[in-house]
Formats: C-alpha cells, sequence, structure tokens
DNA sequence: TAAATATTGTGCGAAATGGTATAAAATGCG
DNA sequence: CGCATTTTATACCATTTCGCACAATATTTA
C-alpha cells in the first residue's frame, strides 16, 4: 500500500485507549488524554478509529477479547466444573486488582453509566452479559452430563448467578476490596452456587 | 432567620439532582443540566449544595436513603428470611425498572465509573457495599438462631452473595433485561443462597 | 421605617472540549 | 525522478463547561 506509514501500532494504540477509558470511563476522558495515552494527534486518531465513541466501543471489544479467549480456554480446562470455576475467577481477580488501585471491570463499572445516552454501548452491555451467560451455561449443562450430582443446577439460571458473582467482583475490586476478601468470596460461589 | 426566603423545596431538589445524574453519571452531567432538573439556576445550586461533586454525593445519599429503610424494613417484615428477601429484591426491581427505559441502580451503576477521580465517592461507594454487606448479614445471622436448618450457611459470605444478586439486577436492568426475568433470576438467587 | 441578611437571577469570562481544515511529510508506483 | 496517496502535525474554531461577580429582591429584626 502506498501513502505516508502509520506511525502507530493498531493494538497498542487500542491498549492505550482502553487504560484511560478503563480509569475514568468514556465522559470523563477527554480527546488529549486519548491522545496521550494512545501516544497520538487527534487528526490521526480521529482518522483511525473514528470519534470518541467509536474508539470507546473499539476499546471495550478489545477488553473483552481477554474474556472470550478465557472463556474458551480457563473454563474448558479440566474435568470438574467448580475447579474451572474457580480458575475462572481466580483469573478474572487477577484481571480487576492488576493495577495499583484496582480498576475492576472495565466493562461493568464504566459502560452501565453511559448506556441511556448511547443505544449502541447499550447494545454493546446488552450483548456481553448475554454471552457471558451463554458461555457459563454452556460449561454448567456440560457438567450436569458429565458429574451426576447436579440435579437440582438449572444452569440457565445458575449462570446468571455466577455472572452475578463476576459482576461483584469487579464491582468490589474497584471500590477497594482487597485480592484475599474477593478470593475467598469466588470460592464460595462456586461452592454455592453449583450445587 | 431573615434574609430573602428560598424559592426551592430541598427534597425537591435533590430529587431533581439525583434524577440526572441516575440517567447520565457525575461526569456526563453538566450545571446546566442540574439547573434545569432542579428548577434551580446555577449560583443557587452552588450556593446551597456546593459545586458538583458534592451535588452528586448528596444526590447518592438521598438515593441510599431509600435502600437503608428497606434494609430497616421490609428485610425484618416476616418470619421468613426467604419471604423477606424476595420482598426485598421484588421492591429493589421495581425501584430499578420504574422508568422508562430502567434505570437501574443509580450507585452501582454511575458511581464506580468516577471512583478513581473522586476519593470521596470512592468512600462513599464502599461504605454502601460495606453497609449492604451488614445488613443482610444481620439478617442470616437471625435466621441461623431462629430457622434451625440454616446450618452450612455463612452469613458474612452469603450476605456478599445476596449483594451481588442486587447488584446484577442493578446493572441487567439497566443493560434492558425485563422484570419478569430479573424476578426469576432473584428468586433462585434466594432460593440457592439461603441454604 | 430602616438596616441587616439571605437568596435570586442575569450575565460574564476563562478554560476545556470535540472536532476539523490545512499543509507538510513519507511512502509506493509508474 | 515525479506523481498519487496516505498519514502526521500544527493550528484553529465553535461550543460547552464550570464557576463566580454583581446587582436586584425579598424577608426579618431593630
Amino acid at each position: 500500500m502506498r501513502g505516508r506509514p502509520r506511525k502507530f501500532n493498531e493494538q497498542e494504540a487500542l491498549n492505550g485507549a482502553m487504560s484511560v477509558f478503563w480509569e475514568k470511563g468514556l465522559s470523563a476522558t477527554s480527546l488529549d488524554d486519548l491522545a496521550e495515552s494512545m501516544k497520538m494527534n487527534r487528526p490521526s486518531i480521529y482518522n483511525a478509529f473514528g470519534n470518541k465513541e467509536d474508539i470507546y466501543r473499539k476499546a471495550l471489544a478489545y477488553f473483552c477479547q481477554h474474556l472470550g479467549q478465557a472463556l474458551e480456554t480457563t473454563l474448558i480446562a479440566s474435568k470438574s466444573v467448580h475447579d474451572d470455576f474457580n480458575a475462572f475467577f481466580k483469573q478474572a481477580i487477577g484481571v480487576y486488582c492488576g493495577t495499583e488501585p484496582s480498576m475492576g471491570c472495565m466493562a461493568m463499572c464504566t459502560a452501565p453509566s453511559e448506556v441511556l445516552s448511547y443505544p449502541e454501548i447499550k447494545a454493546d452491555l446488552e450483548q456481553l452479559i448475554v454471552r457471558i451467560d451463554a458461555g457459563f451455561k454452556k460449561r454448567l449443562v456440560q457438567a450436569k452430563t458429565e458429574e451426576k450430582t447436579l440435579d437440582n443446577l438449572q444452569p440457565e439460571l445458575a449462570a446468571k448467578l455466577l455472572q452475578a458473582t463476576l459482576q461483584t467482583l469487579g464491582l468490589r475490586a474497584r471500590a477497594g476490596a482487597l485480592v484475599q476478601e474477593l478470593k475467598v468470596l469466588a470460592d464460595y460461589a462456586v461452592k454455592t452456587i453449583i450445587v
């Protein structure tokens, strides 16, 4: 392709955008914040990624990639549902508490406040929730066939409860909860919900 | 007290502030938005309630009053823990889905995104979480002494799981979930967590 | 009635914001 | 080489934003 070569790396730029948005949310993030964090100047950003809402949605999708991978790997890793969900939550806690201070879940902590002003972000959030429900349910259904002791388990509803667990981990981390507290909570959730 | 009498009603003004903040969050709400919704002009607002952050915190506290009342009434209303929590969640769903479109929980949907920029809001959110945990735990402890069948229940952790339920109701409502779906989820949560 | 006090409301101003026009720069292709 | 093309980077613009100064207004107290 001809033309002046791009100076930025798309992954790194998205990563930078994700960082600011994760910290400040959409509304509180200025284009100057983005320019600094993405190491690009404003016109280049606009040219490559669109307006602020577009960038946010792309950064959010980038954030959700990790989740998708975890659903397809960590959650299927072992023979035991309990072990798999424990590993999954442990991994999530690592992400949520991976900075100082902890920033929790980008999706559940920053998207909801914007949802009423940005219909597309609302759709993104709704799809994300549906996707997690579906991923969890799938693993639970599989468990019901393999492990015979889960007779009273309702995969559809239990999956939603497990997502509630994931969400509370994300919220509580951002509010300042300690890693240890979250791990104990996640363990108890798995033990209580998957029976 | 002498001087020109206030034209506004403090409750109504706070109610107006709560409405906009609930819809848009702190950062996306302008002082003009507030002026319109509180039916006051900007200097009067500033004089009576302080700056935008102050107003938000007061509106949030106002929102949380309802919760406090519910913790002290609805959650203690009957002899059955299950009935009380079911009633509590039903009431919460009513609040979360009481507008068109649903706005979910003001605290859990709008505060988290601001928390890293406003330490005092972070403290408010943390206190709120602690308060709900404590209120739920108290009811569970009481149930353990009254109803002899809850031997394996760990009140501290179960309370956190019930708050996770409350939080997911608030988030899912805002993302567009239907009332019926949320009620079914809440029922299943109570049934699964309090055993 | 007059002074003191508290609130209202118009309107200002400095700063920040989202977005873009425009020209320079860097590459590939003929 | 020279042209087409794409990206960069400076600079700018219109708008919005927060916060406040200031004068007008309404009430209580002396």
